[in-house]
DNA sequence: AAGCGTCGTAAATCATAGTA
DNA sequence: GTACTATGATTTACGACGCT
């Protein structure tokens, strides 16, 4: 439906899958830190370096894990419970 | 037109910064829904920005009532912006020293 | 106090890569 | 090929804090 050539002019994404190790090291964080998953400014770059990405992506990696995690209300949570034990948005004490 | 500026606490994610937890049972309710802007509105305030970055409160006044927008709308508008621009200067700094 | 600044985020939407 | 789904990126709208 959509032209590249148009598209690419207007608003250039050049959408790229994350490689699987970036993935991977994602994940770990975000599953194993679901009761409070905001990575402070030094994890995000501790992450990005360890996944080979920006620290960019990986802010938008967590906005979009936290609000689609909370959409799947508990699809993913699931997971997280074997990690972690515990659940919700609160950070704990 | 007075801008009712800053609520109170709450909000997700940021709520790290200072006060613990209290409530997180609030909230969602009054906030507007993200309604994106037409085509012609977004070229005029980028022409407005490449104008100037800042806006007086006459051009701040001026722009939100040709767009029919709120000046709060144009406020955060620019807001937004700027901050687009420090990331896309910071993107492209970093590619410079490799 | 008023009021605009930045920073980090939620939520919705965009644009495309992948898949059926 | 076409339709749908997954996902990374971008766009609105705020709350919390800053400074003047």
């Amino acid at each position: 439906v959509r032209s590249p050539a148009e598209a690419v002019c207007l608003h250039r994404h050049k959408r790229q899958d994350f490689s699987r190790q970036a993935t991977e090291v994602l994940n770990e964080y975000f599953y194993s830190h679901l009761n409070y998953p905001y990575p402070s400014e030094e994890a995000k770059e501790e992450l990005a370096r360890k996944g080979g990405i920006t620290v960019s992506q990986v802010s938008n990696s967590f906005g979009n894990k936290r609000i689609r995690d909370k959409k799947n209300m508990g699809k993913f949570q699931e997971e997280a419970t074997i990690y972690t034990g515990s659940f919700g948005p609160f950070p704990m004490t | 037109v007075l801008e009712t500026e800053e609520g109170e606490d709450e909000e997700g994610g940021e709520r790290k910064r200072s006060n613990p937890v209290a409530n997180w049972i609030h909230a969602r309710s009054t906030r507007k829904k993200r309604c994106p802007y037409t085509k012609y509105q977004t070229l005029e305030l980028e022409k407005e920005f490449l104008f100037n970055m800042y806006l007086t409160r006459d051009r701040r006044y001026e722009v939100a009532r040709v767009l029919n927008l709120t000046e709060r709308q144009v406020k955060i508008w620019f807001q937004n912006r700027r901050m687009k621009m420090k990331k896309m200067n910071k993107e492209k700094t970093d590619k410079e020293q490799s």
